[in-house]
DNA sequence: TGCTGCGGAACATCGGACGTCTCGGTTCTT
DNA sequence: AAGAACCGAGACGTCCGATGTTCCGCAGCA
C-alpha cells in the first residue's frame, strides 16, 4: 500500500482506538513522520487529507490537534461532496430530504422545549414583507435547522443541514419569489410551526411532507 | 488562504465548472502546479485530499484523473467519517437509518420490478439454518441494499449503505445470534419480502420498521 | 498590573533528485 | 504473420534540505 495512504490509516486508527482523543495534539510533524517511518512531505499529503474532512485541525506555528469530531463537524465534508453533483441528481437528494425533514418536525413536536418553539416564533416573526431574496434564504435555513435540532438528533441534523445545499436554496427561492409564491411557503411554515408548538408531531409531519413535497413539485417544473 | 486548501478549491471549481468532466485527465503534477502557481509538493496535498474524498483518482505511472462522480462514489466516503464516531452517537446514526429504511422499502414496493423481487427471494433462500455470523452479516446487508437500490434513488441507497458500518453490523449479528434471535430476524425479513412482491408499499414500510426498531431497541440494552 | 517585544517552536512552501510503475511501441521468437 | 518478451519515455511516489510565516509564552518595561 502507498506510503500517504498507509499513514492516514496509522493515525485514523490512533484516533479510532483512543491512543489520540478528540482535542488532542499530535507530534509534531518531524516525530511523527520519523515514527511512522515516512518522509515529512508524505505524512503532511496524509495530514492534509484528514485536514480535509475535518478530522484533523493545523494551527500554523501551533501543532495539528484532532477535532472535536462531533458528527455536526464530520459531516460538515458532506456538503463538500455534494457540491460534486449536478442538476440531475439535485432531486435525488431533495427526495431524501423530504423523508427526512417530516420525521424531524415529528420529533421536534415531542422534544422541543417551550423556550426552543419561542424561538421558531421568532425566526418566523423576523421576515418582514419586502425581505430580499438572501435574506429568505438566511431565514429558512435558520428555521428548518432549529426544528432539525429540535429532533434531539444531532446525526440527522447535520445531514439536512448539509443535504439541500445552500446554491440550490437560493435558486428555489429565486424561483419562489418570482413567482410569488413567498407568502405560501410563509404560511407553510407557520403551520408547521404551530403544529410543533401545539405538540402535534403527526400534523408536525404532514405539514412538513406538504411543505417539502410542495418544493420539490416546483423544482421538478424547473430542469 | 493557504496554498493548498486554494489549489484544493481552484480544482474542485474546475470540475463543478464542468472545464474538468468526469473521466477527463488532469495535466500531469508539474503542469498543473505550474499553472495554478505553486509547488508540487502543495499540489499534491491537494490531490491527495481530492483523493481521499474519491473526487480524483491517481494512478501511479499513468496519471490524474476525476472519478465518475456518481453518488454512490462519493458517498462512500460517508463511512470514513462514520467510523470515528463512538458508540455513544451510533444510536444517532441508527436512529436515522429508522428512518430512511422504511421509506426505502416503500418505494421499493413501487418501484421494484418482477426480476428485482426475485432476487430479493434469492437472496432470503441462500441463508441455511447454520450460517456463520459473518454470512448472516453479509446476506444481511445484501438483502437491505438490495431494497435500497430498489428504491429507484441512488443517494438514499448509498447513504444507507454506509449509515450502519459494518462494524456495527458484526456486533449486532453476534449479539442476535446469542440470543437466538436470529429466526425473528430472517421472519422479519421474509415479511418485509413478501410486501414488496405483493406491491404494498405501507405493508412494507411497517414491517422495515418493525424490524429496524426491533435491532435498535436491542442495540440500547447493550450499551 | 498590563503592555510590548523578542525568540523558539511548529507549520507552510519550495525546488530538486531519485525511485517506481504503467503504457505502448519495438524486437525477437515460433 | 502472430504472439510473447523487452524496453524506454512519461507520470506519479517518496524523500531531503532550506527558507518563510505564524503562534505562543516569557522577559522586560512602564
Amino acid at each position: 500500500m502507498a506510503v500517504t495512504e498507509s499513514a492516514i490509516n496509522r493515525i485514523k486508527e490512533m484516533i479510532v482506538s483512543g491512543e489520540l482523543r478528540p482535542g488532542d495534539r499530535l507530534p509534531k510533524e518531524a516525530d511523527l513522520a520519523d515514527r511512522l517511518g515516512l518522509s515529512r512531505n508524505s505524512l503532511r499529503e496524509a495530514v492534509s487529507a484528514l485536514s480535509l474532512v475535518n478530522v484533523l485541525d493545523v494551527r500554523q506555528g501551533d501543532g495539528t490537534y484532532v477535532t472535536s469530531l462531533e458528527p455536526k463537524l464530520l459531516l460538515e465534508t458532506l456538503s463538500f461532496i455534494v457540491d460534486f453533483h449536478r442538476d440531475d441528481t439535485v432531486l435525488h437528494f431533495f427526495e431524501v430530504r423530504r423523508i427526512l425533514d417530516p420525521a424531524a418536525a415529528s420529533m421536534a413536536a415531542v422534544h422541543m422545549t417551550s423556550d426552543d418553539t419561542a424561538e421558531l416564533a421568532t425566526i418566523l416573526a423576523e421576515l418582514n414583507d419586502h425581505a430580499s431574496v438572501e435574506s429568505l434564504v438566511a431565514n429558512d435555513l435558520r428555521f428548518h435547522q432549529r426544528i432539525a435540532e429540535g429532533s434531539g438528533n444531532p446525526v440527522l441534523a447535520s445531514l439536512l443541514d448539509t443535504l439541500s445545499a445552500p446554491t440550490t436554496r437560493a435558486r428555489i427561492w429565486r424561483g419562489l419569489t418570482q413567482q410569488g409564491a413567498v407568502e405560501r411557503t410563509r404560511d407553510q411554515h407557520t403551520a408547521i410551526y404551530q403544529a410543533i408548538a401545539a405538540r402535534q408531531p403527526e400534523v408536525a409531519r404532514a405539514w412538513a411532507t406538504v411543505h417539502i413535497a410542495d418544493v420539490e413539485n416546483w423544482l421538478r417544473t424547473v430542469p
